[in-house]
DNA sequence: CCGTAATCGCAACACTGTTGCATTTAAGCT
DNA sequence: AGCTTAAATGCAACAGTGTTGCGATTACGG
C-alpha cells in the first residue's frame, strides 16, 4: 500500500509530497519494473508532469529507504511488496510480460552466504533474479505450440 | 587462456581480428569488470585505437557465446574463467577493490529452481551475484579498525 | 594473390544519469 | 490561517552509455 510507504517517510523525517506520492502510486499499479523514463511517461499520460531529474532523485530516496528496488535485469524499479523481512529480495522476471514476482528464501540465503565463504569472501548482500516465464505466459505458450502443430505425434 | 577464446571463434565461423585479439587479451589481465569505455581506455594507453562501437560490438558477440559474461552489479564485463561448466555462472564482486570471482554452485541452482516453481515460475535461468569483501580487502579492512582503536577494550 | 563476406570506423543520434543553482513547497510554529 | 525555513523540486546544461546506417577495410578460403 500507497499508505504504508507514506508513513515510512514521515517517520524517517521526509517530507511527503506530491512527486512522491505520484511516483508511488504508479509503481504501485505496474506489474513490471518502471525507468525512471516510464514513470514520467505514464505521469505524463495522466496529465501530471515531473522532471526526470526529480524522478531519479525519489527514486533514490526509496531504494534507500527499501520503499523500491532495482531489478538489475531490466534496470528498472519495483515497489517492494515484502515490507522488512528477512533475507534479501528476490526476483523473478517474467521475459515474455515483464510480470516481476518478489520472494524471500532464507534457506537460499545460507546456502549461498556459505557457498561464498568457502570461496574466501565475506558476503554482504546476494543479488538474485531468475528470468523465466510466468505462469500466465507459460500456458499461453503452450497454447500456441498446440495450435502450430495439431495433433502431431512426433 | 585468449588461445581457448579464439579457437571457439574459430569453431563457430567468426573471424578472428585484430580488434577481437585485443579486447580478448585486456580482459584476460584484469582483475575486475571492466566497461567498454574501460577497455577503450586501456588500450589506448598501449597506443592501440578501437571505435566504442567496435567494443560494443564484440563485447555483444563474445556474451553470446558465453567467452565473456557482464556483471550487472557494475554493468561491466569479465572473461569467463570456467568454460562451459554446467549451472549458471555466478559472481561475488568485491565493493573495495571490485575483483570479480566466478563460480556455479548446481546445488544452489536447483534450490532456486525448485523455489520460484513453487511460485508458478518457469525458470530458464538465474542471474546472481554477491556483493561483499574479498579475502585481501576484508584483511585490509580488519587492520584499520584495529590501528584505529588500538588495544580497545569495547 | 585475389574476391568477397564479415568486420570495422565514422558520424550522428537516442537514451540514461548527474550537477549546480534558483524557485517552490511541506510542515512546524505561532 | 499566515509566517518561516529547511527540504524538495524544476531547470539548464552536461557527461556517460548504448545504437544505427553506411561506406571502407580486412581476414580468410580458394
Amino acid at each position: 500500500m500507497v499508505q504504508d510507504s507514506i508513513r515510512v517517510l514521515q517517520a524517517q523525517g521526509y517530507k511527503v509530497t506530491k512527486p512522491r506520492r505520484q511516483v508511488l502510486e504508479i509503481l504501485e499499479e505496474a506489474e513490471e519494473s518502471l525507468s525512471p523514463y516510464d514513470i514520467q511517461r505514464l505521469l505524463r499520460q495522466q496529465g501530471k508532469h515531473l522532471n526526470h531529474v526529480t524522478i531519479y532523485r525519489i527514486l533514490d530516496l526509496f531504494c534507500s529507504l527499501n520503499l523500491v528496488h532495482r531489478i538489475l535485469l531490466s534496470g528498472g524499479f519495483v515497489k517492494c511488496t515484502l515490507s522488512n523481512k528477512e533475507g534479501c529480495h528476490r526476483f523473478m522476471v517474467c521475459y515474455h510480460c515483464g510480470a516481476t514476482q518478489e520472494f524471500v528464501d532464507q534457506q537460499l540465503c545460507l546456502q549461498e552466504s556459505k557457498s561464498t565463504q568457502n570461496l574466501g569472501f565475506h558476503t554482504q548482500y546476494h543479488f538474485s533474479e531468475s528470468s523465466g516465464l510466468c505462469s500466465a505466459c507459460y500456458k499461453k505458450q503452450l497454447q500456441k505450440q498446440e495450435e502450430a502443430q495439431p495433433q502431431s505425434n512426433r
